[in-house]
RNA sequence: GGGCGCAUAACUCAGCGGUAGAGUGCUAUCUUCACACGGUAGAAGUCCCAGGUUCGAAUCCUGGUGCGCCCA
């Protein structure tokens, strides 16, 4: 037991407590067969970045769960890891290099490999210190990285099994192509960002001389490659022109003019031009069609020989203008109109996107899709908010084949060897020594790399061990949770699903809770560009991790985002301070013989105490259990600050000064409970109070550290039952009225008064009153209290009254009591009125019934009294 | 074009069939024996609009308006 200082000084408190946490094996999954598993594993953060707002929530909410679960006598086991993050770890590394003057190229595959991973050490080391700082459980004595050697065996693992069974193949298709950072992405890599553009009207003769068709573009410099002109073949205006041939102009290539349906016969003329090598639209149209594909743009975003002499070579964009203008030389521009349009850019880069066909590796994702819809339909995988469920759907009933092959360096190199001698693919767990079929050749390996969420979407069994039959997988799999943010349901959320399903026949987590995003004050998604970022490990160093952390919980309503403020962490900040300081009150006023062994001795404010803690403490559980964060972290607010310290601990004070061991061991239960159930929530400062006040007074066998303590649902003292539970909210109503009639009355708050109550039960609390109203003395009366010498409240269920002689406002007294008659006049008027319509006593339940006349005649008994002062 | 979500006190948000709530801010007041990161009292809202269901709607339904997000 120390002293403990006048303000919670956070910084010293949650440096301390986490290493104790850690050396102490708390965090530790026990993989014991006795207690009910409870595992997490939330996608790991990319390694490219530093903690920010969005992973301080989505750390928080889980660690508040795992706390609880482990009070609650689970054995939790939540993995820790990061994520090696392909393109976006590249593309920062190769800028250094950049920025050195060399390239990775010049560097080579190896060394620059070796770069990467010092630099991913150092990051994901920061990344850690970041989490432990946050207070987040996790059970570092199992981390995991996405590359790491059991995780990669578990990669090579699917990959040949899939591509055995078929789910994964090799061939040409249009993908998305990132000239920046060189490689093929996958649909959910691309953004669409709106841009105003130009839509340029082109006219193409027609070879028949017979005039001209005009189409509508926002891409001109494709032209080079068109092979066809398509008109919707519902379109009367030109259904003349099918058969026909135009001539496209810069080429001397004839194309034909066909019909399919996929032209909107609204879109510019209605008539589009046709490049099946550079438009996902225009190439299913050409496979439909039998049409040729000219490519006429290079996987370096210049324009190829195709593209004829004069433009092969230029950048795609130099193109456009050149071909523009060499159109307008030749007339053949009608019009060109301004044009906003969705262009498909590179998520990571920024870069705009190029439909390419490329050689690529696919993974067909129908049937996995339809697992994964099955398991959320028939409640295998639950979701919370359940909204989301919406999302799903639409997503894995419109599921592409995803690209999985990225020509990256960073990452999971593909198992599949090519024969230099006789050209056969071979596809295995580990290198092949010689090739099965000619014996002869040197095999080589596929150079390319698996998109970063082949290996995350392993993440759940993975990180247990899988594909080896472990303990850990044993009993730690399915998770039983799995938290992430909503915004990506479709990256790792579903292809984990998908995977888990195909692999481990289980759903990887039982439940999906889906949090937040952390907006700014505004509203607006925090983004470096605008430059409204809140950095959480500055509000952890302005404010404390508690104040952030249960900031972050009480504004976790289901299904609505965070417009994360200032004042909202100060206010959190101050609640921290203010449990810090009832603590200090309560521990200043304890002698070592105070402990929880003691039996405590329980008078009416207990009883009370312990009413409203019951309550509170089973609603807290059940919000926390249902995943309503805010609510929990509400109704402990209120029951800390104004239960047990406005209300409380004022009636407790005389027992805290100078009551017995027994008296006090009640109020040192309380706090117990309280902090016990603050613990998963604002970690930090209750260890510290637990540390400050409970040692040396903890029952035998308590664990020392709160973290290792239970949770408080069952706790014995809740179940005592005594007291009047009508008394103290009596007591508070008599009170603030005091306190009321003082204001009203103008007095010196420095004065004490003679009062007057008609409500003999207060007897006992009489020192409690004349302390906190600032009371001389407190004479219990019957009857009517009104007198010209003295200021009348009516309460509910009698009257108090202060003796203030000669100095009584008495205009001050007559317009509040005019002004309450008005009130009660005004709420009793609507209430009458239901209570007379018989249409409302005939269908409304009789509860509803009962307690409309109980509100009625508690009015109507208040006005009485109101009435009669008046008239005096 | 399709889908989802949100509109409640000055601000940020809860509530989601039975008399409008919180935090912050605001006004007044108090440094009195844990806490000024505090105490006390107080002012503040046609619960976006229009219909409908119901004895009763901020709450359910339909339509509209305005924002935000996701997918194409």
């Amino acid at each position: 037991m120390h002293a403990m200082d006048k303000a919670f000084d956070f910084r010293t408190a949650q440096t301390r407590w986490y290493a104790r946490w850690e050396e102490s094996g708390t965090f530790t999954g026990k993989r014991d067969p006795s207690r009910r598993p409870f595992s997490m594993s939330l996608p790991p953060p990319n390694i490219t970045g530093n903690l920010h707002m969005g992973h301080a929530l989505a750390y928080t909410l889980p660690d508040v769960l795992a706390r609880l679960r482990r009070a609650q006598g689970r054995d939790v086991c939540w993995v820790p890891g990061v994520d090696h993050a392909g393109i976006a770890t590249q593309v920062i590394v190769e800028r250094q290099l950049k920025a050195e003057g060399t390239d990775r190229h010049q560097l080579g595959r190896e060394k620059f490999l070796e770069r990467i991973w010092a630099w991913k050490e150092q990051n994901q080391e920061d990344i850690e210190n970041q989490l432990r700082r946050l207070g987040a459980s996790l059970d570092w004595s199992r981390k995991r990285f996405t590359m790491d050697p059991d995780l990669n065996r578990a990669v090579r693992k699917v990959f040949v099994e899939a591509y055995r069974e078929g789910r994964i193949y090799r061939g040409p298709r249009m993908i998305q192509w990132d000239p920046a950072s060189q490689t093929a992405l996958s649909d959910l890599e691309v953004k669409y960002v709106e841009k105003q553009g130009k839509l340029w009207h082109l006219k193409y003769p027609l070879s028949d001389g017979g005039g001209f068709v005009v189409v509508a573009t926002t891409r001109p410099e494709t032209m080079l490659g068109d092979t066809a002109v398509a008109v919707n073949p519902e379109d009367e205006r030109y259904r003349h022109l099918l058969g026909k041939t135009a001539d496209l102009p810069l080429t001397g290539r004839k194309i034909p003019i066909v019909a399919d349906a996929f032209v909107d016969p609204a879109f510019g003329t209605g008539c589009v031009k046709v490049t099946p090598a550079h438009d996902p639209n225009d190439h299913a149209a050409g496979q439909r069609l039998g049409l040729a594909s000219v490519t006429v743009i290079g996987f370096d975003a210049k324009m190829t020989p195709e593209a004829g002499a004069k433009y092969a070579g230029l950048d795609r964009f130099a193109c456009r203008k050149a071909v523009v203008e060499d159109l307008e030389a030749l007339g053949l521009v009608e019009k060109i109109e301004d044009y906003t349009h969705q262009v498909s850019v590179s998520d990571r880069t920024g870069a705009v996107l190029e439909p390419l066909v490329s050689e690529q590796w696919f993974m067909k994702m129908d049937e996995a899709a339809a697992e994964a819809l099955a398991a959320v339909r028939d409640g295998r995988i639950k979701f919370t908010p359940a909204h989301h469920v919406a999302v799903w759907e639409h997503w894995l009933t419109n599921i592409q084949d995803w690209c999985i092959s990225r020509q990256l360096v960073w990452g999971h190199r593909i198992p599949a060897w090519t024969c230099a001698a006789c050209g056969r693919l071979h596809v295995e767990l580990e290198e092949p020594s010689a090739c099965a079929a000619c014996g002869k050749g040197a095999l080589v390996q596929d150079p390319d790399t698996l998109d970063t969420w082949f290996s995350s979407a392993l993440w759940p069994f993975s990180i247990l061990g899988w594909p080896d039959d472990t303990a850990d997988l044993r009993h730690y799999y399915p998770n039983d949770v799995m938290c992430t943010s909503y915004d990506i349901i479709f990256f790792w959320v579903a292809r984990m699903a998908m995977s888990g399903l195909a692999w481990m026949k289980e759903v990887p987590f039982r439940e999906v809770y889906f949090n937040s995003l952390v907006r700014d004050e505004s509203g607006a998604k925090m983004s470096k560009s605008k430059g409204n970022v809140i950095d959480p490990l500055e509000v952890m160093d302005e404010f404390g991790t508690d104040a952030l952390r249960f900031t972050l919980i009480s504004m976790s309503a289901p299904g609505t985002d965070i417009a994360l403020s200032r004042s909202r962490l100060e206010a959190s900040r101050n609640f921290c301070n203010k449990l810090w300081n009832a603590a200090r009150f309560v521990q200043m006023n304890l002698e070592p013989g105070v402990t929880l062994a003691v039996e405590p001795e329980l008078g009416e404010a207990e009883h009370w105490m312990i009413r409203r803690l019951r309550e509170d403490l089973a609603e807290v559980t059940a919000a926390l259990e249902a995943y309503r964060f805010h609510e929990a972290a509400e109704r402990l607010y209120h029951l800390v600050w104004d239960d047990f310290c406005s209300t409380y601990i004022e009636l407790a004070k005389v027992h805290l000064q100078n009551g017995t061991v027994a008296q006090k061991a009640a109020i040192l239960h309380f706090l117990d409970l309280l902090l016990r159930a603050l613990h998963p929530m604002i970690p930090f400062v209750t260890e510290e109070i637990h540390d400050a006040v409970m040692t040396g007074r903890l029952g035998p066998g308590e664990p020392e550290l709160l973290a290792q303590r239970a949770w408080v649902s069952d706790h014995p003292l809740l179940a005592r039952e005594g007291g009047d539970p009508g008394l103290i909210p009596v007591f508070q109503e008599a009170l603030s009225s005091f306190l009321r009639l003082r204001s009203e009355q103008g007095l010196d708050p420095s004065r004490r008064l003679q009062a007057l109550c008609t409500l003999k039960e207060l007897a006992p609390f009489e020192e409690a009153l004349k302390s906190l109203a600032k009371l001389e003395s407190v004479t219990f009366a019957e009857g009517d209290l009104s007198s010209p010498t003295r200021a009348v409240a009516v309460l509910g269920a009698g009257m108090v009254a202060l003796e203030l002689a000669g100095a009584k406002d008495a205009g001050a007294e007559r317009a509040k009591l005019e002004k309450e008659q008005e009130k009660l006049l005004k709420e009793l008027e609507p209430l009458r009125t239901r209570l007379q319509d018989p249409g409302f006593l005939a269908k409304a339940p009789e509860a509803a019934v009962e307690k409309l006349k109980g509100q009625v005649a508690e009015r109507e008994g208040r006005l009485a009294k109101v009435a009669a002062l008046l008239q005096v």
